[in-house]
DNA sequence: TCTTTTCGAGAGCACTGCTCTCGTTTCGAC
DNA sequence: GTCGAAACGAGAGCAGTGCTCTCGAAAAGA
């Protein structure tokens, strides 16, 4: 079935594609705000209500552009991590966190719309979440494949915090101790934050620009992960 | 001039108060992209062109909102600071981090409309960044106040990065180490970063709930500044 | 060949932010 | 007290939005 396709079912993909192609210009050029399905329908000489036949409602398309920047930002990452296959662990981490930055800041509108606020009443479908998992899975491969050294053990989880730590050691990174988990998942939030603040203007007037500082934080994660 | 005030004055302030604290209760059940100017007119049973009197353009009322939670914000950031007078720094800073946590779970749109994705083209202006600082002025300031213990130098600041943290040291606290104002920056990154992951729903299926770990990082940011 | 499904286009609905105009009300100077 | 200027509220209207419905044409499968 898949070999041999009718010529509707090629157009459909053709245009599914374009349109796509077409709202991934528009979210880079005005943002997800301002994504309008009818001028992505105009741009391509369509009515807007024939859109509809390809994606059922704007948050459709959205979510596929979702799975679209999460799957770049995932390609940088593997792309980072391909370039340093002989390097440091130390020096893959800070590659990955570069990759990261730099795909954040070409593609600003982007990163808004997997990092940034959701829309309201938009539940990030099951579909996301597998691409959305790339970078931070390659992470966590640097630091698993590392040989770690010895770290101060800092404050003790307390509560839930340490089945949760060990549950996520035990999906994603058996044997690496839980404590190190905590600072893997701090030092997550911490590129991603830190990204965002670059970009929305929360660091203008005080670390601007942020380069130097970006590099320090991550190689001050680096430190705490003993990498 | 201030003294006595024509009816038509009076009733200015209290109409633009009245303008704001509904768009508030619409921007807390709906959020920020949903506020419309027309809902609010429609709500205090006016015409919506009417409102352009008040506030002349939808921007300018959301900076009025920016502005008011930021304010929030700053306020339970000092109730939190004079609630602990007497306590320990390291539990004034914890009590800091918790405070506005709580904040941001009351008030997520609020949160969201602040430390989140800004609307395209929108630029803050000037009478934003006082209201905004406030949070992180009584960040800084427990640290300054406080006998910091000796800490381990972590990787050297390079480039731009030590004339920009002297600089922040010399304008918000004199006296304190670089290497400690760099990693106060990282710290409110942290906190800042770990509440949206948290509000925006990144840490569903792994850190979840988030108290515990937020407890954690709290503490873990006042070990490496040596509270 | 005939029926069923798929498709594109157009009209239309209920919204939105914002502008303009038009009477009315209020203020301040004379 | 009077009168001109400023401020004000309401209404109509513009250009735009997401989305629905209907209708005729085209393609697909029996």
């Amino acid at each position: 079935m898949p070999a041999i396709r009718t010529a509707r079912a090629r157009a459909r993909e053709e245009l599914t594609r374009e349109i796509k192609q077409e709202a991934r210009r528009q979210l880079a050029s005005v943002g997800a705000q301002q994504l309008s399905l009818r001028a992505v329908a105009r741009e391509l000489g369509m009515a807007s209500s024939a859109l509809y036949r390809y994606f059922p409602s704007r948050d459709e398309l959205l979510t596929a552009l979702i799975i679209d920047a999460y799957n770049e930002l995932g390609d940088a990452a593997d792309h980072a991590l391909a370039g340093t296959e002989q390097a440091a662990p130390r020096d893959r981490w800070c590659a990955l966190w570069t990759a990261t930055r730099d795909w954040a800041r070409a593609n600003p509108h982007e990163f808004a719309l997997v990092f940034g606020t959701p829309v309201p009443g938009y539940a990030a479908p099951r579909t996301t979440v597998e691409p959305a998992a790339r970078l931070p899975l390659a992470l966590i491969g640097v630091v698993r494949d590392a040989p770690l050294r010895p770290t101060p053990p800092g404050p003790p989880p307390q509560g839930a915090l340490p089945g949760q730590l060990t549950a996520l050691a035990a999906a994603f990174a058996p044997g690496l101790p839980p404590h190190v988990v905590a600072r893997g998942v701090s030092a997550w939030v911490q590129l991603i934050g830190l990204i965002g603040f670059e970009l929305h203007g929360h660091l203008v007037g005080s670390i601007d620009p942020a380069d130097d500082f970006f590099t320090w934080t991550a190689a001050q994660t680096a430190d705490t992960l003993g990498l």
